[in-house]
This record gives structure tokens, sequence and C-alpha cells, in this order.
DNA sequence: TCTGGGGTCCTAGGACCC
DNA sequence: TCTGGGGTCCTAGGACCC
């Protein structure tokens, strides 16, 4: 020891917006402050606010700088609602009558009925993301995208990153995103990414938790196995079989025995999670692996006796997963579908093709040949279009040959009008 | 009162090639 | 005739995450 100079130390941080959603609907809406809110359900048309203020007070002017002068009682209920949407996210208000994310909306409006109930923004969601991101990053570089409201970022090596353990850091991201957007988030920094995400956790709302490995006793084994990112309710519900229940309990456990019952490679996961074991990299830039669109019907839909709105939605999505790869300049060549039964029951059926595409047309075309090997013995209630091993379109080999393409503009030629030819006589499914 | 939408990664079997 | 591996690609399903 004597004569080398300490190792620096990891310090991954990771940091959660506090309640995001709802957060940013309460800097449009501050009266709303306080009150049980949820948000999801969506395609509720009376949701227009300001159209229904216009009617109601006319001789005032209504525009987006008002929003906060609309009386509460004027907003939806969740009381009445009708429609099989889910929540996105709920106000501590509402969380204390038991309405979750994830939830029927149905459901949660038999639990609170006069909960507030709000479309969801993602635009504006979108915004206030970029901006809390662009702010961590000024500070502190390394950020590793984790969707809309979380980040990790990687405090290694930022100067002051490693004073009072990163706490210091910590405070000064806290601070710096509460100033700017009037939001709140939480942070913890731990020697790694798994313990960092539980840390922050541990201090919610507006809270920093520093997680050293010497606390992992006290502070983690305690927990359920089922805050270890990774371990969903099946895996809970399997090591429960075995009386696992808590982390320090998976801690216990021997690594062959793991291995034995939950597989080679998610065993020796579990084992490593367990002991706070994670080597994973912060990562600030990775490539899109697919893309897809996909809708739930608002009424379960009979493959004949539907099939002209299902041919609608099936095109419409086609040409939405089109629209998506050109805007963000990707194409690919594994073109797939997904659909859900009435029972909830889901099946997948992709098709590789010889070329990479980006093309609407010939999206459809291969998505409708998927549609050919599926058998429908039930009503559906989701369809889905995804595209799949993507490259860069810049990157992409190039499109069909000239004689590949005479060839099948030569089959294309004999069909009749091609704009109608993409909802009919590609697909005679829908 | 049923359960959104957009992703990633893993597994496992079969085809096909060497 | 029977019996080999390994490697890669494709497809279907499923767990999990935000």
């Amino acid at each position: 020891m004597l004569g080398q100079t300490p190792a620096l130390m990891r310090r991954i941080a990771h940091l959660d917006m506090d309640a995001f959603y709802a957060s940013v609907e309460l800097l449009r809406y501050p009266q709303l402050k306080g009150l049980p809110v949820v948000i999801g359900g969506g395609r509720r048309p009376e949701d227009n606010l300001l159209a229904r203020m216009r009617h109601l007070q006319p001789e005032r002017e209504w525009d987006t700088s008002h929003l906060a002068d609309i009386p509460v009682d004027i907003f939806p209920r969740l009381d009445g609602y009708t429609g099989r949407g889910v929540i996105t996210t709920a106000t501590y208000a509402a969380r204390a009558f038991g309405v979750g994310s994830a939830m029927g909306v149905m459901k949660a409006a038999q639990l609170c009925p006069q909960a507030i109930l709000l479309p969801v923004d993602f635009e504006q969601y979108r915004h206030y993301s970029r901006r809390f991101k662009e702010i961590v990053r000024d500070i502190a570089p390394v950020v590793e995208d984790r969707g809309v409201d979380e980040i990790y970022i990687d405090f290694t090596h930022v100067p002051g990153g490693q004073r009072e353990d990163g706490r210091v850091l910590a405070r000064l991201i806290q601070k710096s995103i509460t100033d700017d957007t009037g939001l709140t988030c939480s942070i913890g920094v731990a020697p790694n990414k798994l313990l960092a995400k539980m840390a922050s956790e541990l201090n919610k709302p507006n809270g920093i938790s520093i997680l050293k490995p010497e606390d992992l006793q006290e502070k983690i084994w305690p927990l359920s196995c089922r805050k270890i990112n990774g371990i969903g309710p099946k895996a809970e519900a399997k090591l429960k079989v075995h009386g696992i229940h808590t982390i320090g309990e998976l801690a216990a456990c021997e690594r062959d025995w793991l291995t034995k019952h939950f597989g080679k490679s998610y065993g020796a996961w579990l084992f490593d999670a367990a002991h706070g074991v994670d080597e994973r990299p912060v990562v600030t830039e990775s490539e899109p692996v697919s893309m897809s669109r996909e809708t739930t019907f608002e009424k379960d839909l009979h493959v004949q006796h539907d099939r002209a709105a299902l041919g609608d939605i099936f095109t419409r999505l086609c040409q939405q997963v089109a629209t998506d790869l050109q805007r963000k300049g990707y194409v690919g060549k594994t073109i797939g579908i997904k659909l859900r039964f009435d029972n909830f029951q889901s099946v997948t059926r992709d098709n590789t093709l010889a070329f990479f595409t980006a093309d609407p047309l010939a999206i459809r075309q291969a998505a409708g040949q998927c549609l050919k090997r599926i058998e429908f013995k039930r009503r559906i209630r989701l369809l889905g279009v995804r595209v799949g091993s993507l490259v860069k379109a810049v990157d992409a080999p190039l499109p069909p040959s000239d004689t590949e393409k005479s060839l099948s503009s030569a089959i294309t030629a004999q069909e009749p009008t091609p704009s109608k030819e993409i909802s009919h006589e590609q697909a005679d499914l829908f």
C-alpha cells in the first residue's frame, strides 16, 4: 500500500425526476397543486380546457398563457370515464387513494372518482426532458439516457465528483435543475449503476442518497428482491416459491444453486446483483435496434367483420413507422407484426427482407405477408408493426438492383391503381 | 374494472454451411 | 452408413424496463 496512489473510486449517479409528468403538468396548472391528479387515458374530446373556457366566458381572452386561471371545477374527473387506457402517473395526493401507474383508468375511477384526469402531453414532457439533461451534461458530460425522466451519470472523472463521496456534485446538479425548471429530482450515488439506481429510491422526493459498499448489508439486504432493476414479477414469484423474499436472502444463496434454478446467465447475474456487483459502464450513446408503432383499439375488432377498419389501421401503422425511420435516418430489413387477441394472448411474425428499407409500401407488403401466417380464432385487441435490424440510412447497402426493381414493378404493373393497392391488394387478409 | 406504447435483451430450435 | 461439431442467421416468444 505504501507509495501507492489511491485508485480513483468509481462514482456512479442515478438521477430520477420526481413524479415527472405530474410535476410538468403542475407547472402549467398550478391551481391543481395538492389535488389528486392522474395522467393517462387520453381520447377525451372535452379535455380541451381552453375551448371550454371560451365557451363559458366568451367575454374573456383564453390562450395558453391563461392556463393557470382555469377554475379547478372545470377540469374533467375520473368519474364517468369509459375507455381502456391505463394511468401513466399520479400525483402523491392521488396515490394516497391507491391509484398508481399502469393501473387501468376504470379501476382508478373506482378508487378515486373525484381525481382530475389529464391526457398525456408528450411534447411538454420531452421539452423538459431535453432541458434537464442539457443542464446535467453541462456539469457532468458522461450521461446515459434511460428514458424521459431518468439518467445515469458517471461522476468518477468530473472535477469535484469525489468530494463527500459525490454528494457535493449531486447537490449542484439537483439545485441547477430546480433553479432552471422548477422541477425536483432524486439522486443516488454509488460505486455502480445497480446500486445507484436503488440508492436514488431511498430518499424521495428531492433527496440525495450516498451508498457505500459497506452499506450493502444494512440498507440493501432488507429490501424486497423486486427492488433490483432486472427482477420483475415473474422472477420475484419464482424466488418466493423458494422462500426468498429479500435481497439478503438472495445473497445467502449459493451461486451454483441459483444457476441451477434460474439458468446459467440469469442465475449468475442474480448472485452478483444480490452482492452489489455490477461492472456495466455508463453508455453515452447507442444506436436503435428497432422502431415500431402499435395501437389498441377502442373495441376489439373482427378479422372479417371489421376488415376495412383493420386495413386502414394497418396501413396507417406502416406509414407511421416509415415516417419515424425516415425522420431519424434509419432503414431496416426485418419487418414484423404483433397482434394481441381479446384474451390478451400476443403473437408476432417477422420476415427478413433481402434489402434495407424505410418505404411504407415495402413495409406494408412485407407486413402483409406476415399477417397471412396467423390463424385468427378470436377478436383482435391490438395491432402493431415493427421494423428491426436497423442501420443508418447513409451506411445501408444499395437498395434492390435495377433488375429486381423492374421485376417487381412488372408484377405490380398488372395490379390496378397503386394508391388503392396498398390497402386492398397487397394484403388480402385486411 | 381488466391490463398503453415504445423499446432492449435473452432463449431456444431449426436451417444451412463448413 | 452413421455420426461429429461449430458458427451464423432467422423466427417466435417472453421477461423486463420506462
